[in-house]
DNA sequence: ATGAAAGCGCTAACAA
DNA sequence: TTGTTAGCGCTTTCAT
C-alpha cells in the first residue's frame, strides 16, 4: 500500500532508464519483432526495475480500443447467470480483455442507460442477455466496430451474433417425457413472457402437448413474485387440476418447490414436476428433480468465442451458436 | 447498429455545433456552474442533436480518475459471493462507477495478477474477498490513491477497510445450539484453512467446545473437493463417530449435503447439521436446514459504501465493519 | 532498426 | 464568464 501516485513510472520513465527513445520502449511493450533484442532485452530490466504498468486508459484512447468488454445480465442471483458470467470472465481473462458487469434488473431502460454507459466506457464488445425480446435496445446507440452477442437471444434480422441453448426442443422433449408417464393435464409455467427463452419454451411445450391432442395449460405470469402459494392453489389446482408441472426457468422452479410445500402437495405423489436449469440441490431435494440442464458456463464462454472472433477480424454473416440442452431426468417426474 | 465510427462526436464537434469553446463545453459536460445558462442550453441542445458521448478512456486520463473500481472474488458460483456481487455492482451504479469484475478462482497467482491488470486500468478503488489471507497481494502494487476494501478479511495493521461478519460469535453460537440439543461429538467440517473467515469461525466453535469442556473435533481439509463420500465415512464416522456436524462455508454444506445423502444418512435422525450461508432450497429440503445467514448482498453494498466515502475524501483510520450473521433454525439441528 | 513529433479526447492552468 | 493553451500516457506516421 505504498507507491506514491508520483512516482508511478511512464513508458518514458523506462526509456529514459534503457537510454532507447519512447518509440522504442513502446515496441519492445507491444511485443513488436522490429527491434534488437539487445535493446529489448534493456528495455524490458528497465521495465522490472521501475515496476512499470502500461497505464490502459493512455493506450486505449490511443489505439481506440480498451480491451474491456461490457456484459448485461438481468440478475446475478440466478446461478444460471453466475455461472454464465464466470464462463465469460475466465474466457475474457484468456484473451487479455477485462470484464464491465452491469445489471439491468431486467428493467429495459436500466439496461438503455447501462449500455450508454459502457458505450461512453470505448468498450470493444458488448454481451448482453436483453431484459426484454420486444425493445431493441441497441440499434442507433452501438457504435459500428462494437460488436455484439445476445445471450438468450435471437433477434431476427438484427446484426449480431447469438447464443441460445435448444429452448424448444428441449422444453418439447420435457414434455414428452411427462406425457409419457401417462401425465395429461400438464401446465407450463414461465415469467416474463417478453423474453425470448420464455417464448421459444413455449412454444416447445405448445408442440408436444397439440402433438398428443392435448389441451394447451399455459400459466405465464408478468413477473415471477406473484407465484405465490395462492396462486398455486387456484391456477394449477383449482383451475387446471394439474396432474404435472413444467416450470420454465429457476426461479418459477424455487417458487414451485416453496408453493407445492406449503400446501402441502408431495412431488411425484401428488404431481410431477420437470423444471428448466440445474441447481446444486436439484438431486438432494426428494424426489429428486428432473431437469432441463443449459450449460451455464458454456454459454459464457461461447460468447466471448464469439465476440473475440469479431474483435480479431471476423467478418461475415452473423452466427447463431445453438447449445444442447440436456433433460437429466431424476424422480420428480415420475420416473 | 449504424453509427459509423467516424462520426463518433467529440467534444470538439459539441462545441463547434454549439458555437462555443471546447472549455465551455467541457465545463457544461461537468456541471460547472461558471457557466451562462443560455449557452449551456445550446451546448446541451448541440450534445443531444449530435447524440454525443463523453469518452470515458480520455476523461480518466487526463483526470487521473476512471470512474470504475475492481472487485476480485474467488468463486462466482457461490450464491453468497454472486450476491455480494451483486450488492456492490448496484450500489457502485448509484454512484456512477462501473464495475470491472475478476475472478481468482482462489488462486493466489492469478489474483495477483488481476490486481496488476486492474491497477494498469487505473481503476479508482478495489474491493476484494482475498483468495489467501497467509499472502499480502496489495503490499508494493497498489498506488496510494487507490483504496482498497477487503471482503471477508480482516488484515492485521493493514492500512485498508475491511467488512466482516461476526463469524466468531455466530460460529460460537451455532455450536452452542447443537450442543444445547444434547449433542456432544460435533464435528467442524471446513476447507481452505488460510482464509480468515476459516479461521474465524473454527475459533468460535473451539471456544464453544472449550467452555463445554468437550473435545474439539475439527476436519480442515485443503479443498472442498476432497469432500467425498468416503471422507465422509472416514473421518466424520470412523473417526469422529459425530453425532453433529457444523459446516463452515456453502461449498462445504453442498458436500455435506451430497456426502450424508450417499451413505444413506438421515440428517436429524442419524446425524444433526448445522451450516454457515443460506441458500435458497435451505428451507425445503428434508429437514429444513438450520443455517448461519450471511447478509450478502449488503456486505456487497457495505464494501462500495467504504470505498466512495474514501474516494469522496474520507481520511483517517482504517475501519472495519462488521456485520451481523444471523442464526437460522430449521430442522436439521434437531429443533 | 530507431527516433522526433503529432495527436487520441478530454480537463485545467492561466489569461482575457 | 469565457477562451487559449498545454498535456495526461500512449501509439504511430514519417523520416533517418
Amino acid at each position: 500500500m505504498a507507491i506514491p501516485k508520483s512516482s508511478v513510472p511512464t513508458l518514458v520513465d523506462v526509456a529514459l532508464e534503457a537510454g532507447v527513445s519512447l518509440k522504442t520502449a513502446s515496441r519492445v511493450l507491444n511485443n513488436s519483432p522490429e527491434v534488437r533484442e539487445e535493446k529489448a532485452a534493456k528495455v524490458r530490466a528497465a521495465m522490472e526495475r521501475l515496476g512499470y504498468r502500461a497505464n490502459a486508459l493512455a493506450r486505449g484512447l490511443k489505439a481506440q480500443r480498451s480491451a474491456a468488454v461490457g456484459m448485461i445480465v438481468p440478475n446475478l442471483s440466478d446461478p444460471f447467470t453466475a455461472n454464465s458470467v464466470h464462463g465469460l470472465q475466465a474466457a475474457a481473462r484468456e484473451c487479455g480483455y477485462a470484464v464491465i458487469l452491469a445489471s439491468s434488473g431486467g428493467d429495459v431502460e436500466l439496461e438503455r442507460s447501462e449500455i450508454q454507459a459502457l458505450i461512453g466506457r470505448q468498450i470493444d464488445g458488448l454481451v448482453i442477455a436483453p431484459a426484454d425480446s420486444r425493445h431493441d435496445t441497441f440499434t442507433g446507440v452501438i457504435p459500428a466496430d462494437v460488436h455484439v452477442v445476445a445471450l438468450d437471444q435471437v433477434l431476427k434480422n438484427a446484426k449480431l451474433d447469438s447464443v441460445t441453448v435448444t429452448n424448444r426442443r428441449s422444453a418439447r422433449e420435457a414434455t414428452e417425457h411427462l406425457l409419457g408417464h401417462g401425465l395429461r393435464r400438464v401446465v407450463a409455467i414461465g415469467a416474463r413472457p417478453h423474453l425470448y427463452t420464455m417464448k421459444e419454451r413455449v412454444t416447445g411445450y405448445r408442440a408436444a402437448m397439440r402433438a398428443a391432442n392435448l389441451q394447451e395449460r399455459i400459466c405465464m405470469v408478468e413477473h415471477e413474485n406473484v407465484l405465490t402459494p395462492q396462486w398455486f392453489t387456484e391456477h394449477i389446482f383449482a383451475l387446471h387440476n394439474a396432474d404435472a408441472i413444467l416450470t420454465l426457468n429457476w426461479v418459477c422452479t424455487m417458487a414451485a418447490l416453496r408453493g407445492l410445500r406449503q400446501l402441502g402437495k408431495s412431488i411425484a405423489k401428488d404431481i410431477a414436476m420437470l423444471s428448466f436449469d440445474d441447481f446444486d440441490l436439484a438431486d438432494l431435494i426428494s424426489p429428486g428433480l428432473s431437469v432441463v440442464v443449459q450449460p451455464a458456463e458454456e454459454i459464457g464462454r461461447a460468447g466471448a468465442s464469439l465476440l473475440f472472433e469479431r474483435l480479431n477480424g471476423r467478418t461475415g454473416s452473423f452466427r447463431s451458436v445453438v447449445l444442447p440442452a440436456k433433460l437429466v431426468i431424476r424422480q420428480s417426474c415420475g420416473c
